[in-house]
DNA sequence: GTGCTCTTGCCACTATCTTGCAATAGATCC
DNA sequence: GGATCTATTGCAAGATAGTGGCAAGAGCAC
C-alpha cells in the first residue's frame, strides 16, 4: 500500500471515528481494499472485496463486508455505481464520476468538468446529485474497446 | 392507450417481425406496458410491469418477462436504467438519458444535448455509448426534490 | 388446415443481499 | 491493567432478483 493509500484510509477511519463508530479489523480491512483497489483498476464487487480480504488473511463475513459498505456508503465515505447486476463500491474521498463497460464491468473515472453540464440538466428536473450518503454521481454506460473489437 | 402509443408498439412489433422473432400475446402486453410507461412517470421495474400485466388481465409467467425484456434490449428496442437493487426498463425508441433519484426511484428524462459533454469525456477513456443491444446511455444518480424535503 | 419451430409455463436453481440473535471485542473510565 | 458498557461480528436462515432446461402450446408460412 502506498503512503497515498495509508492516508486516505486513515482519513475515512477518523471520520467513522466522529461518527461514534469504532475502528475494527473488518473495517479497516474494506477501507484498505477500497483505497488500493481505486488506485487499480477501479471499484470492486462485494464479493471481490470479499475476496481480496480473505486472501490476505482478514477473516470476515461476507454478511459483515456487507454491512461496512452499507455505513461506509451512508457516512458518504464510499460511493456505489451499480454494473449489470451487481453493485460496485469504490471511495468518495475525491469527486469523481463513471463511465462503465455494460458488458465487462470495466470502470473509468470521468472528471466533474466534463460532467458539469449533466449534472445541471439533472437539477434542471428536480434531480440534485449534492446528497452525501446517498447513491450520487454522473455514471455513463457503454461498451470498452475490448468488448467491442471482440464483439462480446 | 392513445395514438401515438399505439404507434410505437406497432412500430416495436414490425422490428421484432423482422428480427424474426413472433407477434405474441406476452410480447405485445409487455410493450403496450412499456409504452404507455414512457408517457407516465418513466420506468417500470420487471415486477411492476408484471402487475401491471396481469392487472390488465395479460396472465404470463414473470420468467416470461424477463426474457422478452432481455431480448427487447437485446435488440435495441428497450433500454435498462439500475436503479439501486432492481432494474427498470423504458422504451428506447427516442433517444434519451434519465436523471434518477436513487432514493424513491423516481426518474427524468434528460435530453440528448445536455449529456453530450460526458458521452464525450467517456468515448475519450474508451467507452462508447453508441452500442445498441447493449446497456448504454448516461445515467445522474441523485435525490428528487421531495426525498430532500422530507428527508427519505 | 397442416406442420414446423419459436415461445411460454412451470419448476428448480444460482447469485446477491438482508436480518435476528447470541457471542465477541473496541473504547472508556477508574 | 482491569472492569464495564455496548457496538460489532459471526452464524444461520430467509428474502429478492434473475437464469436455465424441458415439455406443452401457439404463431406463422405454405
Amino acid at each position: 500500500m502506498t503512503t497515498s493509500e495509508t492516508e486516505r484510509v486513515n482519513a475515512a477511519v477518523q471520520r467513522l471515528r466522529r461518527a461514534g463508530l469504532r475502528n475494527t479489523a473488518a473495517r479497516r480491512g474494506v477501507l484498505d481494499q477500497l483505497a488500493h483497489a481505486v488506485g487499480g483498476r477501479g471499484h470492486l464487487s462485494v464479493s471481490e472485496l470479499h475476496h481480496a480480504l480473505l486472501a490476505r488473511g482478514v477473516v470476515v463475513e461476507l454478511s459483515t463486508v456487507h454491512r461496512v459498505l452499507r455505513q461506509l456508503v451512508e457516512l458518504g465515505i464510499a460511493h456505489t455505481v451499480p454494473v449489470g447486476r451487481t453493485t460496485t463500491f469504490g471511495l468518495a474521498d475525491d469527486i469523481h464520476h463513471h463511465a462503465v463497460c455494460g458488458t465487462c464491468g470495466d470502470m473509468r473515472q470521468l472528471p466533474a468538468e466534463a460532467v458539469a453540464a449533466s449534472v445541471a440538466a439533472a437539477r434542471a428536473v428536480g434531480i440534485d446529485t449534492d446528497q452525501s450518503g446517498h447513491p450520487n454521481g454522473v455514471v455513463v454506460y457503454g461498451r470498452c474497446v475490448r468488448c467491442r473489437t471482440t464483439d462480446r
